[in-house]
RNA sequence: GUGGGAGUAGCUCAACUUGGUAGAGCAUCGGACUGUGGCUCCGACGGUUGCGGGUUCGAUUCCCGUCUCCCACCCCA
């Protein structure tokens, strides 16, 4: 039997209908804070990855989904082409491409799937969907401002509790200037020298290929030389730093909680001074539903104009993984407000009748078929969870007025044809 | 990419310590019940036991390979 492909999934209702409900939360709230709709390809030159993401990152050598398009002729040499693996690179690219700071737009987002080559687990697919927002722009618009890392965090609180994520926990560092992280990652390789024998065999390959990840060690007997380590913090310089404490200012007036962790680091390269991550607890190995930071040197590294910019990604698989904990596909899900039964010969035409007038008051109807005996209707309506079973029949259709039938209850009345839609909306 | 666990009906799971004709509940469809549902009862449908190979008289069971999922690692949202 053909499968869906190593990592993919289908969407299937009654699920999609939570995924409806936190796109739409998500809608909502980014309109409050006017950040407007961009939607750029979901595959791109494989350069602007290389560029933009990190040519040294895993991402980019390991898991893109690259290929090399046909050439128009056989001098034309294919250009190389990658699924996206994540979205601030091509939002980026068409912030520049069309010159949009011109017009006055600096915020984003983005609703879509993102691809990435990895082994499949729980909340980590090949093909995943993510929600992205940015706020972009040259300086003089304030892009480089705390204020708008702020209005960011508080953006994602608000969308979360919006959405009904509760327990969430917002770490929050700052990662500094790639300055400040040479020095940074200069003195964490001379402490960890003589001390990296004691530590754990992952930690010492980590030393050599990546210091930082030391800090994400597990294991207890580490931890005593890992609370040594310097972080990164104390290496910020004097515009890092007063940025910084000026988010968290923020964050306190406007009550959003947080801790600090010195040791969050992040693993894309544009990344610069404030990062952070949204946690929620179950989700196994993968907790974070949402990561994001400060890029302000992506834009000219991309070929633009100087363009600081601060953006997150929601891990839309993770967020709806969460849901499911508290709320059901269920809840979320409209379900008709009547469903009407034709009986008998001919009947289907008249139910057809009945069904467009209702529609057009905006209720949810369904119907049956003229071949159905009355029960398999009355089943048929209960199965979908309708409120009301109206019946057409040949009686109804001649006193041009229906039974009408509230199934919880099983009151039932006749209502005349004109004043079928009121009756229902009603109740 | 590395290590471990698991794949049996649409879904959730059985089928005794290497082996003997693959079962239940729920769901679906039909009937009891020709214009009044949720309950009950009866019946039917449903499977190349993930796929391929091997051992065997005989494999869901044992062995090998492979695919997929799950858990963890790497890394990351």
């Amino acid at each position: 039997m053909l499968k869906s492909p190593r990592g993919t999934r289908d969407l299937l209702p009654p699920d999609t209908a939570l995924w409806n409900f936190v796109e739409a939360a998500a809608r909502d709230i980014f309109r409050a804070y006017n950040f407007h709709e961009i939607r750029t390809p979901i595959f791109e030159s494989t350069e602007l990855f290389a560029r933009g993401v990190g040519e040294e990152t895993d991402i980019v050598k390991k898991e893109m989904f690259t290929w090399e398009d046909r050439g128009r002729a056989e001098s034309d040499k294919g250009q190389s082409l990658t699924l996206r693996p994540e979205n601030t690179a091509g939002i980026v690219r068409a912030y520049i491409e069309h010159k949009l700071w011109e017009r006055g737009l600096n915020k984003f987002f983005s609703i879509g799937p993102m691809f990435r080559r990895e082994r499949p687990q729980k909340g980590r697919y090949r093909q995943f969907y993510q929600i992205d927002a940015e706020i972009i722009g040259p300086a003089a618009a304030g892009s480089q401002s705390p204020a708008r890392d702020a209005e960011i965090l508080e953006l994602v609180a608000a969308l979360l509790d919006r959405v009904g994520i509760a327990n969430w926990t917002l770490e929050l560092n700052s990662v500094g200037c790639p300055a400040d992280r040479t020095k940074f990652n200069e003195a964490l390789r001379q402490a960890l020298a003589p001390v990296v024998e004691k530590m754990c065999a992952d930690c010492q390959r980590r030393a050599v290929t990546n210091p930082l990840r030391v800090f994400d060690c597990k294991v207890p007997e580490d931890q005593p030389i890992i609370k040594t380590l310097p972080t990164i913090s104390q290496f910020l310089d004097e515009d890092c730093r007063t940025h910084f404490e000026e988010v968290k200012n923020i964050l306190n007036a406007v009550h959003i909680p947080y801790v600090e962790n010195p040791r969050l680091v992040r693993g894309l390269d544009y990344y610069q001074k404030t990062a952070f991550e949204f946690t929620h607890g179950s989700l196994g190995a993968q907790n974070a539903i949402l990561g994001g930071g400060r890029y302000d040197g992506l834009s000219e590294a991309l070929g633009g104009p100087p363009a600081p910019g601060i953006g997150f990604a929601i891990g839309e698989d993770r967020l709806v993984l969460s849901l499911m904990e508290t709320a059901t596909a269920e809840s979320v899900i409209r379900k008709p407000d009547v469903y009407i039964a034709p009986l008998g010969g001919g009947m289907n035409r008249e139910a057809a009748r009945v069904a467009s007038e209702l529609r057009r008051h905006d209720l949810v109807v369904d119907l049956g078929d003229e071949s159905f005996r009355l029960k398999k209707s009355f089943e048929a309506a209960d199965k979908m969870g309708a409120r009301y079973i109206l019946i057409v029949g040949e009686n109804e259709v001649a006193a041009d007025a229906f039974a009408l039938k509230h199934l919880a209850s099983g009151e039932q009345v006749t209502v005349p044809r004109a004043d079928l839609a009121q009756r229902i909306l009603r109740k």
